[in-house]
DNA sequence: CCTTGACACTTAGGCAACCTAGGTATAGCC
DNA sequence: GGCTATACCTAGGTTGCCTAAGTGTCAAGG
């Protein structure tokens, strides 16, 4: 799984992930790694950024837990789980069209 | 279809294309257009640079026709069709490991 | 006790890829 | 002659993911 690839898909694979439950961000990590059978390995250095960016967006909603250690956890809003479905679409159309293409 | 969604699988699309019959830059500009049903309008800026990045990496040659206009002609070296059945492959992995986690 | 490694978060800067926008030039049609 | 489609090229901008470096907590082993 190249960079590359990933560019574009990346945030509706973290949305997609915490509409299943809300997860603080190192948890998000762990979640995608386990979810896609260890092939989404992402670093810190991306999957928190993407976490920052969706929240200020209004898609994600954050607090602090302090259960020992510090953790922000996210969870998704209104119009996060509304983008979701939105994501979904546009990946249906995006795999449709590039394999019109490819076949 | 967004500009991120396509980032790195530009190559992929036009290995394919142009493994049904060689064709000229501006060609295989209409033939991804045309082979999405309009989905893919990628403008030239977009498509010249990648044939001529394909071509120094050795996947594509090219040669100019003098048909009235000047064209470039560019068909898939043998190492470019090796490189499309990696692509393929790769492209299944990808839509499958999205689809992990979207689903 | 203290070092090591997993956990947990943050961010500045780099790189690669696609696009914008500007350019050149030929051919065909009205 | 002017307009449109064809055909090519490329410098520079934008964007998004990654690298790398930092802070700090907690648990386990020596």
């Amino acid at each position: 799984m190249t960079a590359d690839e990933l560019k574009g898909h990346l945030d509706a694979l973290i949305l997609a992930t915490l509409s299943h439950q809300s997860l603080h961000g190192y948890a998000v990590i762990e979640a995608l790694k386990s979810r896609s059978g260890g092939k989404l390995a992402l670093p810190e250095g991306t999957v928190y950024p993407a976490l920052h960016r969706l929240e200020r967006s209004g898609l994600l909603a954050s607090e602090w837990a302090h259960d020992g250690r510090r953790r922000r956890v996210y969870s998704l809003t209104t119009r996060g789980q509304r983008e979701l479905g939105l994501s979904r679409a546009r990946w249906r159309e995006f795999t449709t069209t590039i394999e019109a293409v490819l076949a």
